[in-house]
DNA sequence: GTTTAGCACTCAAAGAAGTAGAGTGCTAAC
DNA sequence: GTTAGCACTCTACTTCTTTGAGTGCTAAAC
């Protein structure tokens, strides 16, 4: 579908402002304040042949117009200007990241407030998948009253716990000796390369103690599944309230109750199918309760791996020039950030 | 402040019905719907009377009357009937503390889930205080690249952990040295109980590796600071937007923009002046930006002593019978599942 | 003395009617 | 191809009116 320069303009003038004023674009308005050398009946011509095209889209007779769906793909792919963060902006987050960070979690929880802050949306934030990391300690802790506490420590900086039973004949002994044995086979070892022979031989060394290994293979083979023990951090709802389109309480409530549902936001945050910042337009998500929402998603790296995602979910007439600009520098800056914490100096953005 | 028999009648009359109803309560609805034997006209008298005495008042003057915070109160200490769960609702709670849970968050997030769903109103639940634990296990991990992870796992089955940077002199055999010694001197001890002596002696056991030590001593006198690593879940905002009193956006945004800051929810539940439920009522709440909410909160146990709060923030007009109720079977409830996690057996209620 | 029927009065909320203004599409002239 | 002019459309806002729930007061009934 070609448009031409002057159709280009006038679109991109309708989705500016629009993104802008939250109200129905005018040809008056679009010749007022764009200078494009042409007369409001010119720019009602050619909306016209837009809004034929489905770039565009009309409230009611006697309103201006609106981007649809299609315009905003458009925009996005073909129109939009790069937005540059301001220098306050960039203080502001490369600020967050220059102090040490005693917790990712912490560290992932401030990055979603942030994002959330500067794009007026919500902000979804997955923790680091267990999966891309290897074990670097096991160690089961008697808690007392047949009760004991499995504790895998990642290299990646995550760690997973998990409450178990054990039989009350199990002494903190024991479960020292099953600790060291696991460590000095698994340590090192990612979940993917822990092979059945290696499992094999640790039943062997522990014959004694098959049940409480049972146990905790049964943790591991959880923790194996992806997904499984990935938190996700959403933050910064009621950022996104100042939008007008959320001035309806009921919009409100249904959005509410599905984002509090973790399952959800995990399979918004799969929705990624290319390197680098997504965008997600309206009813290009899969999933049939958000249409009319966008969002804006990428991934983040340690050592060239992606090991989670982040992102933010807004109102379909976003900024989305800014959303994609703020989007992909925080998400260089979380994986730089995150390259330093895990693996010692990293590069310098 | 002395109110008759009658007056009782009708004030009981007039906050039953608004919380029902969210309107204002005229004498006819409380003459046709409560049979006091009494008509409308004398419902009138009396409920000038009780407006003089700020139990209750009007919106505008053709209006019904609405409880005062004065009435609600009242009707808390005095009138109110004991709301007794209906079946269902006991199932569904009892069912949520059987299934065995494989971690104490998930089980302090559903917890807040199931409150907020019964109630109606946004779930506050605080995770076990740290000092109410005990040292069971402290582990340095080495990470590689001047990295060490600290984990402290306590008794009671919460588990803290950290990042610390490391000397790169130091090897992962000196952090298992320096894991042992602290796990001989410290396990089984209370924050508490940690005294001088105690980390003189360590000191001198490790002259070596002052440097870590310092950072390890930092750690844990932080986790001694009260509410330091307390988590503070948070839940079910969703369930409060039907509530009439929140169609307002406004109140909202204030509203989620305070519940995100975890440091009000800890001064919030920290809000708890005797045992049992603890109810506040509008300006009860210390806390001058949500006086137009009430607060239904209470401590769970284990072993006697209280370890957290958890509660439920909603309208004025909440069901209060119904909430405190519900708030203190499901504290009942929780005690007794943490009494079982930590203890082995626990009571059956 | 207490209770109640009756009545005039008040006021918010809902409805009806009218107005203003932004915007469009079409036509005809440039 | 562009644009000025004009009739037409339709929402949003204002104003006015109506409706009805509710009150307080008074005087009669109990």
């Amino acid at each position: 579908m070609e448009l031409n320069s002057r159709k280009q303009q006038i679109l991109l003038a309708i989705i500016t402002e629009y993104i802008d004023t939250a109200e129905p674009v005018g040809s008056r308005t679009i010749a007022r304040k764009y200078k494009l050398g042409i007369s409001p009946a010119t720019i009602r011509n050619e909306m016209a042949d837009l809004e034929e095209m489905g770039f565009i889209e009309q409230p009611h007779t006697s309103a201006g117009r609106i981007p649809s769906e299609r315009g905003y793909r458009y925009y996005v792919d073909y129109l939009m200007h790069k937005y540059q963060l301001s220098p306050d902006e960039e203080d502001l987050i490369r600020q967050e990241y220059t102090s040490k960070a005693r917790d990712i979690g912490l560290l992932l929880q401030r990055t979603g407030q942030l994002l959330s802050q500067l794009t007026h949306c919500a902000s979804v934030v997955q923790s680091p998948k267990m999966e891309a990391g290897s074990y670097k300690h096991i160690q089961l802790v008697e808690l007392g009253m047949g009760r004991a506490m499995l504790v895998l420590v990642m290299d990646n900086g995550t760690i997973q716990h998990r409450l178990i039973e054990i039989p009350s004949s199990i002494t903190g002994g024991d479960l020292a000796t099953i600790s060291s044995v696991l460590n000095a086979k698994l340590s090192g070892h990612t979940i993917e390369t822990i092979k059945f022979t290696l499992i094999k031989e640790i039943y062997l060394e522990l014959t004694r103690h098959r049940h409480i290994l049972d146990l905790v293979l049964e943790v591991l083979r959880y923790s194996l599944t992806p997904g499984a023990e990935d938190k996700i951090y959403l933050g910064g709802l009621f950022n996104m309230l100042s939008q007008p389109e959320f001035h309806n309480i009921e919009k409100v409530k249904t959005l509410l109750s599905l984002l509090e549902q973790e399952s959800l936001l995990a399979s918004l945050l799969a929705q990624i199918s290319k390197p680098g910042v997504n965008v997600r337009i309206g009813g290009e998500i899969s999933c049939r309760a958000i249409q009319d929402c966008s969002m804006v998603i990428a991934t983040y790296e340690v050592g060239g791996q992606p090991i989670g995602s982040l992102g933010v979910l807004g109102p379909i007439r976003m900024d989305y020039a800014k959303v994609i600009s703020v989007v992909d520098y925080m998400t260089r800056h979380l994986s730089n950030a995150l390259e330093r914490l895990f693996r010692g100096g990293g590069n310098q953005i």
